[in-house]
DNA sequence: TGGATTTGCCTAAAGATATTAGGCAACTGC
DNA sequence: GCAGTTGCCTAATATCTTTAGGCAAATCCA
């Protein structure tokens, strides 16, 4: 009986992997143990259930979204930072689709508090320091923006704009363009 | 053995009407079953397997979200017919929260194409004939509605604007002001 | 170094879901 | 009222999740 050295970082890790080849929702416990040629009761010592796998799959696509996003914020402003970020979004979506559905995964409160997604809304502030914007438009602005960019990404994700021109990506710029637009001229209610 | 009278049309109503309850998520063959008081495999007469489950509730609510759509556009225009058809979206996915997330099921092309999707694609250019866009900026903007509409109503329903100021409702208008700034004032590339 | 303890992976088992095959009873049509 | 069709059933297999309890390997420590 030898052993493989699991731990619920590897797991966690491999699980992300896993998910990006075959699809967060194909990510099971099952198909994990598999992976380490493991008998599946054996990946219970270190995971609670098949819930905490998910949901540390997402917490650690969140984390990866945090960091690449505080690197792209690094040195920029403006809409320079505005499409920086927006762009680590789609970029880090189409690298790991699996590890960005993972991310989406609804998670309770306490938990929710506790995970990078307090960063992405700090570094969504962020760059709008480049803009002229105060409470509360600046609330209002952080949420169109994470509206924007979630639903772009979703929606590409799942083929909605492909196969119809123009291109994905000429939209993308223009909405980035549009986007950068509204934020320096936004309306007064 | 009493006859129940089941039907794929009665199944999927069915399906819907628990996926709102419980979650879509939670909505399996089994479960149905259960509500009909029938054993698993009957189902199988009316349901090719769980996935064409799940495809006719998706088909299902963006038939009733297409509707609802046209109905509210019906002598609308202009930033009326925006805020209206928005409101459609948010509304449909407050009172019926799993058939919204059925409705965001990936669909095959074959499917997609056949589907009411095909009208809200229309609805939305029919939105926008109430601003000076041509083609390819009329087409960039139905993008940026879909993912405006879509990514703000998913992250409301997973609880991403609650428990923090201004209410969501609050940003939801602010948001609809500034798209429909943003159309009536379509930056140049 | 060798024994005690901890730890890791295993076997076994039960419960839930998905799916298929084949059977009998209840409707339908005439 | 009979023949044929249809609808729901039993039975069986496969996969996934989860728990309980066991043995052996790693680790600790005298």
């Amino acid at each position: 009986m030898v052993r493989v050295g699991l731990t619920r970082e590897r797991l966690i890790r491999a699980g992300a992997e896993l998910a990006d080849e075959v699809g967060f929702d194909k990510v099971t416990v099952s198909a994990l143990a598999r992976q380490f040629d493991v008998k599946v009761a054996s990946l219970y010592s270190h995971l609670r259930n098949s819930q905490e796998l998910k949901t540390g799959i997402a917490l650690l696509a969140l984390e990866e979204l945090a960091d690449r996003g505080a690197a792209a914020l690094a040195g920029r402003a403006g809409k320079d930072a505005l499409a920086a970020f927006a762009n680590v979004y789609r970029d880090y979506a189409r690298e790991h689709p699996g590890r960005y559905a993972a991310a989406q995964l609804p998670l309770d409160p306490e938990t929710a508090a506790a995970s990078a997604g307090v960063r992405h809304a700090q570094m969504t502030r962020a760059i709008l320091r480049g803009y002229d914007l105060t409470e509360p438009d600046q609330t209002h602005a952080v949420r169109l923006l994470g509206s924007v960019f979630h639903g772009y990404v979703s929606l590409e994700m799942q083929g909605g704009f492909s196969h119809s021109a123009p291109e994905s990506q000429e939209s993308w710029s223009r909405i980035l363009d549009s986007l950068d637009a509204t934020l320096r001229n936004w309306p007064a209610p």
